[in-house]
DNA sequence: TTGAAAGCGCTACCAC
DNA sequence: GTGGTAGCGCTTTCAA
């Protein structure tokens, strides 16, 4: 059987509906948003008829009319990551997890990659209304523009450090506490140079490095200072960085990474070099992405409750989209010790 | 000094723009648009108070009247793979890259996850007109959906294998000259029991499974028919295949797995099982996810070219949303030889 | 060059 | 219970 090219038909609105059904719009739209005030003898012919038809309510009109989206922003920002598309794991597992627990909320999802520096990201998002809150993934170098943002919009909430003064809401692991626990692990493993690799100016990133300090100033018996090998998030710049550090005659028996792409990367320097680990130089992460337990040798790290993180970050927006002024939330972070340190 | 906790304001229309620069709002509007009808004094003057005020128009209410989104719908389907949010890494890194595309085109991306087996969640969304195009990462078990969709709603590509009699765009690799590839290394290794981990019924899948059928074929030396170990996709259902296999004696000498999450999880089983990797037995993947490098041993696997697959598929998509009838696009495999495989 | 007015598709108020 | 009507915020005729 030979079918005729069919023409794209325009989609169905409420008042074609309401033609057939011989009923008004009023009486369509009270039917499918299920209204008792419908006999359900109408209601059902209602519903049988948008079936048939393929109708459902244009979305557009209805978010117009009700003076919201149904929809949350998901904005990642990506500050010197320029080269890979959202490149850590970790956004991407953290993203995984909103899906879920944002689709469960009967909401949608509108995604938006940012690449600082770049003004008005936020503000435009706001101002635009495409999104009833709004939830970053990462501070990145944006600590102010958040600022900013949160003295007149609410229902906003950021994955992140939680630092001092600081008026947006934040969820995020207790970066200090778990850089402490793996340079204190390290220590205890008798590593007297212990080198921090990874940028400090991102905030999540600056607490990991007190951390890192904390723990220096606690063991008197190091034989080295806190030394910062400076390093953009990324698996080529961090591999770089890692490489001249070791070209440069740098000595060191153990790397505490800012995150588990920089220890990666760490890793292969280091065999590239012909450099062992964990025998010469012990290797530390943080984050946990699915990629640690698998790397050659296994990598210590410190792990993220990334799933819990996820649900955390959409009650609390949701709380805050209904009006309440919910407070930001840190989670503890945990020591996961595989073979690349020993 | 203290603030007063200011109120949340209603954010501004372009109404109170037009008051604000004593004209009306068709002025504003052709003003922001950049019309050339404007006088360019009142242009400027415009657009200032527009940035003070920090408003962006109303993107609801722009959509309503234009009909359209800028907004293009990206869906994930996840058949048995409820288990994990959005877990196989090679539809995230092609998420990555699909934001990249999307957002150079100055489109908006709405994220949808789907669990099949689900009714009408394609249907739904066209006819919601969220969004101005679609596109769907993975055929999953989802390809009668998609073939009755594509017979009216034209706007819409699919990532996955391309079928001998299907009306949808897709883009994807060639499954079934990668998976050749894949098995003929393996019998050019000598490997003579080689068993295939996988679930066929997915069509991608489906074309690996007939280029490892295909290689067995072509190579009359091998000791063992082709021999389907059936498992989803998720790394902890394929890890206990794998097992089981091994466990009720199974006997082989390599492993092609359909993706590398599954090898992976079999490089697992086989260490658990005392089976060393590669000299006992090979293991091959396919997609060549970041993780793959890292393996340990690290993995032989058939690389799919992401970066290309997004672009192409976005591409695509807008001839098709231009009315072109764009056609399907298959992108060369490659292999890449690790140490899983010796 | 500008403004008035219509209308995108829907929901909810008000009458009946 | 049901329908008419107004209006969400914007763009684009059309008329001036």
């Amino acid at each position: 059987m030979v079918m005729k090219p069919r023409r794209r038909t325009a989609p169905a609105k409420m008042s074609d509906i309401a033609r057939l059904a011989g009923v008004s719009p009023s009486t369509v739209s009270r039917a499918l948003a299920g209204s008792p005030l419908v006999t359900a003898r109408k209601r059902e012919e209602i519903h049988r008829l948008a079936r048939e038809r393929g109708y459902v309510v244009n979305s557009t009109a209805r978010n117009l009319r009700l003076q919201r989206t149904q929809t949350l922003g998901v904005v990642i920002p990506l500050a010197h990551e320029t080269s890979q598309p959202l490149s850590d794991p970790f956004f991407m597992e953290m993203l995984g997890w909103l899906a879920d627990a944002i689709t469960q909320r009967g909401y949608g999802m509108f995604l938006l990659k940012v690449l600082p520096p770049m003004e008005g990201w936020l503000t435009d998002l706001i101002a635009s209304q495409r999104a009833d809150g709004i939830i970053v993934i990462g501070q990145s170098t944006e600590h102010q523009t958040l600022e900013a943002a949160a003295l007149h919009y609410k229902p906003l909430v950021v994955w992140g450090g939680h630092l001092a003064a600081q008026s947006y809401c934040t969820v995020g692991t207790d970066n200090l506490a778990g850089a402490l626990a793996a340079v204190e692990h390290l220590i205890k493993l008798g590593r007297k140079r212990i080198v921090f690799v990874g940028d400090p100016a991102v905030p999540e990133i600056g607490l990991r490095y007190e951390g890192y300090r904390l723990a220096h100033e606690r063991a008197p018996g190091l034989r080295a200072p806190p030394h910062l090998v400076s390093s953009h998030l990324t698996p080529d710049t961090s591999y770089e960085a890692v490489r001249a550090f070791i070209s440069a005659g740098g000595n060191c028996d153990a790397i505490f990474a800012a995150t588990d792409v920089i220890a990666m990367s760490a890793l292969r320097a280091l065999t590239a070099s012909g450099i062992s680990v964990p025998s010469q130089v012990s290797v530390v992460g943080f984050d946990d992405i699915a990629l640690a337990a698998h790397s050659n040798p296994p990598l210590t790290t410190v792990r993220q409750d990334i799933e819990r993180g996820a649900h955390t970050l959409v009650d609390l927006l949701f709380r805050r989209m209904a009006g309440e002024d919910a407070p930001s939330s840190t989670m503890p972070a945990e020591l996961v010790v595989r073979e690349s340190s020993c």
